[in-house]
DNA sequence: TAAAAGAAGTTGCAGATGCAACCATATACT
DNA sequence: AGTATATGGTTGCATCTGCAACTTCTTTTA
């Protein structure tokens, strides 16, 4: 642990960059291709798919996805505005609303995965061995 | 490599995703905490800096840095407010111009370059060894 | 229990991004 | 040479993101 950054340190970074910026582009773009609607939305409806009752609090799901508060306000929005969430009364905190994934909700998640499996497949799985992954996903989680 | 992608794989490309996320957003804080210009300025400085004349064309800055034109364009334009780089005439193609990185984009560049590096080694490099980082770089050379 | 402090969400505003249409010049084609 | 096509770059428009200020309700604390 040097007091300088080093050299390999840096290439190293900008290599997660572009791989990762790469990756987005490919997997966004194919969505897009197909009708579909951007990641972010995905994210939300699996988060909430996820929980046996189909339901988070707004913060939750902002922690849970590293997303400011005033941000996802506005992404729920767009969600309910599509009739893929809903928003419920929270009887145990007046201030919030549970955001409830739809019926709707549900087939868009199915209908999205497609797509975002099969890019992220060719785009990132294949590129690696079994191995690979495994020793990729453990330095990654170093990060955290 | 199955016509499945396994669970495996998803989960290491969550960790990429948050790792990057969360990464970028220290940086970007730092940046924007020392009042600052965001990151992409840096990278389009550094891009000319790095040339021997000092100057781009537009488009080649765009391949490097993987980012669409009309967007350049505009990142230029904000660039050039701030006099850090500047449109030159580009006698050889009349339909675009040269940028070139200014003095006062140089000393700029140094300036970023601080709290950029700073936050990168503590939130980035001191979390890996030698050997890791090197792995690490070479697992996401894979990806391009 | 009343006042202060904090947390959940929303909204207005400014900056940034993505897309399509466009202008000007350069290259290819017959 | 003269038209067609492609390339570099800009601009208008819609969407998205980030921040600060605000509202409403909850929790703390004196």
């Amino acid at each position: 642990m040097s007091r300088e950054i080093d050299q390999a340190a840096i290439t190293t970074w900008v290599r997660l960059l572009r791989a990762q910026k790469v990756l987005l582009e490919k997997i966004e773009g194919e969505l897009k291709n197909k009708g579909l609607p951007p990641l972010t939305w995905y994210d939300v409806l699996f988060e909430l798919y996820q929980r046996p009752d189909r339901r988070m609090r707004q913060f939750e799901i902002g922690e849970r996805m590293l997303l400011s508060k005033f941000n996802l306000s506005r992404l729920v929005d767009r969600l309910e505005k599509d009739d893929l969430v809903r928003r419920d009364a929270c009887p145990e905190d007046q201030r919030g609303a549970y955001v409830v994934i739809t019926a709707n909700g549900k087939r868009m998640l199915k209908k999205m995965w497609l797509p975002y499996a099969k890019a992220l497949k060719e785009n990132f799985a294949d590129h690696f061995s079994k191995q690979e992954l495994a020793t990729l996903s453990c330095l990654l989680a170093k990060l955290s």
